[in-house]
DNA sequence: GTGGTCTAGACCACA
DNA sequence: GTGGTCTAGACCACG
């Protein structure tokens, strides 16, 4: 049913320094390109073997993340070919993608506020925040 | 919704299933008060029984939480007394609030994109955002 | 909630010869006590180590399993303290036993019929089975 | 549902969903059908390729099937011509269809003694079971 | 003490 | 080549 597309729109990057387990932070950017429609039911995914050579980690950790997302209905292994997105999308139905962006703002807002910075002064924090990316 | 008030305007709410831990929620909402000025040098913290019994941890979490921020220099312990705020702002000198806002805003434009949201797009999402959401 | 019961309704058995997975024997023995009610809500499994030590596995071929079962929300942990299970029965509702045993009756059937075995003769040779086993 | 039926009564019947290789489960077909006398010494199977199309796998697959019963002592091979039952009964001699039925009765009564189904109401349940189920 | 993460490496099963 | 299982062992986080 596939043609041959290879994983185009995938590309991960690590964050090793945010106490963030790298498994956890692949299943996420794998839950989010499927969540925004980056991948699709059928996407092959990379290989076990050359993620964890492209992420410099152990074939294991990203096995792990793999065998998560299998167990969840979101992947499933063909032994000897690969791993492919599955149908399912990660939580519930049509509207998760609109309720985790939902959630991630409202985590965002509440940090703010613990900051204090109001509601009103972030859209212009926001709009300030450009391309001075150090790193 | 638990809530600890004593001497200080020093709010405590945890979130025990989101997989942060406890102890670093309370380190990181001290922290956060301190920047953003909401306590000050001198202030008195909560004892560490009294957070405990009100935040319904153990009490070990609470001294872990107090003891890594002592090691920072921004609590002393006065025994007999209590646990006050040094002088010492967190990590560096005046700017330390203003690089945790950009940290914890270039975190969330990140995520917003990998979930497929532009950051014009942000704008609207934070005044359509409204305190509709309870869980 | 609990009041101290240690495991003493769950008792693992492995057969390293049959070509199934050990961390898979250990899943499904933990679901079907659940399903027959051997273990409940609540009630503490074997720590890692200990189980790895009396079934003289690995530590994390039984975190394996534990992983797998608390991804599927049956079991949950509090690190620190050990391994419990959650309210939720494996499948789906409350027929989730019946089902499964008519599942393993199906197969069983099958393959009878496979070494040519009528299902008439199969209560005699029920009936003949007792403790002659060896081994 | 997929069956091959050619100079013999070998019947395959393959089920991809169960985590069962396909390699083995042609094994056991063809080894069951030989304990239970389906199919005898000089029987002609399938062509590798033949079967590969009936059951729509790959025909390394049938291969290595044939293969490991060929290493056993099962199957020959005469080149340019097919492939044979050999005159050997698997494992053992006349027993070993014995053996496998109380091998695979044993699993059962096991498993549904794991269930909390003693082995007295096994007779009921087998006599309930009729052909109610499909997929 | 508890479980969690990660690495390194062996061996197997499958296509 | 693919993924799966298991071991051994290190280091961390938590109570």
């Amino acid at each position: 049913m596939n043609s041959t597309n290879t994983e185009t729109t995938l590309r991960f990057s690590l964050d090793t320094a945010n106490g963030v387990p790298v498994y956890r932070q692949i299943i996420q950017q794998i839950e989010y390109a499927l969540l925004s429609g980056r991948v699709q039911a059928g996407d092959k995914l990379p290989t076990i073997r050359s993620l964890a050579v492209g992420l410099k980690v152990n074939p294991n950790t990203i096995a792990k993340a793999y065998g998560e997302l299998e167990i969840r209905g979101i992947l499933h292994t063909q032994v000897g070919s690969g791993t492919y997105i599955s149908g399912k999308k990660p939580i519930g139905e049509e509207d998760a993608l609109e309720r985790k962006i939902q959630e991630v703002l409202g985590r965002f807002i509440e940090e703010m506020r613990a900051l204090g910075v109001a509601k009103k002064e972030l859209v212009d924090l926001i709009e300030a925040y450009d391309e001075r990316r150090m790193q």
